[in-house]
DNA sequence: TAGATTGTTAATCGATTAACAATC
DNA sequence: TAGATTGTTAATCGATTAACAATC
């Protein structure tokens, strides 16, 4: 129905200031508060809300409750999500140990690779062959995943998820990924990002030297 | 003087098609081609570099040796780029050990904690109490920093980085930096990644559910 | 009621694209 | 020259913001 990432990106925003508002015993926001919270304009607030049906109270704003409730279905937090990873590297391996995914209801189901030195079935994320994949997805109801394989291999691993029946995918390999148009596909490019910090860091620079 | 980001990822994105493209041996290459190899427009391809005073041939199109030369010097890639790492936990180590960061001319210098356990002055790439930051970072010329610390601890790392002279962050941990606004900061959010990937497999699926 | 805030429409802004004169 | 491609202006598009009537 929306598909402005941005937009989603707010939503999740607002959500998680609501909850830091409503931990500091908040009950009622205004869209004013929330922009504020979140650096945005309150007619944005407004206008999102509104363009997911949320409505407040003219006069009382929004009731911080019901708001969560409503953010959380739009988002799926209303279950929790399981995903895997394929590439059991340095990356993999830190995506494994991080826990700030339990607290967002994201749950590490398993990770693959191709290296049998890897494998390991009795861990708490067990790391499995990644000829167990298509099984493990279909059994398990898998949407999302990750790839943690060095940027020769993506693009097989894109494939081979999208085949299992994976329908989003975290790509943290430096390359442009080709996948059926039923695919969400998102980028972190660590070598993109770095970059582009160099630019402006640069230009800043220079402007300042003027 | 430019300070549109997307432009200028747009420019590191024609950069990396441009070495592919020389390595299949092409001399020359026109907006059409470019557009199509990183997925813009041939208007999009001639509007970017025209912002940049980068001209080519009427005609003749772009001379992909000397396009490659005038990118690389905009994106500052004419000179190894010095960043630092603070954070020696699951992330910081896999940032540590990755090493597609020396093709793109990206050095990691060395790595900060507040963790004595952590602390190897031998290594490669040394991890040095977090003390130390401000005079490294001086005495290294180092514009660059990376947070890859506990939410709880980043802010704190934000203002020390800050101070110590560093002008640009990627900052790993979830909640948003405040820095003067001479610092430049690009936020990689891995829960918000996930949780948009979500959003974007659900209303797909219910979408073709209907 | 009077006053404040929402919900939505219209205006603005910025970025992308189309079009075409300039020109190699 | 004739033809193809650039460089740039104008048109389009989409997202953000301002404004204000509706209303609690």
């Amino acid at each position: 129905m929306i598909t402005n990432k941005n937009c989603i990106i707010r939503l999740s925003r607002y959500k998680n200031s609501l909850y830091r508002l409503q931990s500091l015993g908040f009950v009622k926001v205004f869209s004013e508060n929330l922009a504020d919270a979140v650096g945005v304009t309150a007619a944005q607030v407004r206008k999102d809300f509104s363009l997911f049906g949320i409505s407040g109270n003219r006069r009382g704003g929004y009731e911080i409750g019901s708001l969560l409730e409503k953010l959380n279905t739009i988002l799926g937090k209303d279950q929790v999500q399981k995903v895997v990873v394929v590439g059991a590297g340095h990356l993999g391996g830190a995506l494994m140990r991080y826990n700030g995914f339990e607290k967002e209801g994201i749950k590490i189901a398993a990770c693959f690779d191709i290296d049998p030195a890897t494998y390991d079935r009795a861990s708490r994320i067990p790391v499995l062959p990644i000829e167990e994949l298509r099984a493990f997805v279909k059994d398990n109801a898998i949407r999302i995943g990750i790839i943690a394989v060095p940027d020769v291999a993506a693009a097989q691993v894109a494939e081979q998820m999208s085949n299992a029946g994976i329908r989003g995918i975290l790509n943290f390999a430096p390359i442009r990924l080709k996948v059926p148009e039923d695919v969400t596909i998102n980028n972190v490019n660590l070598e993109l990002e770095l970059e582009n910090l160099i630019y402006f860091v640069n230009i800043l620079n220079k402007t300042k030297a003027k």
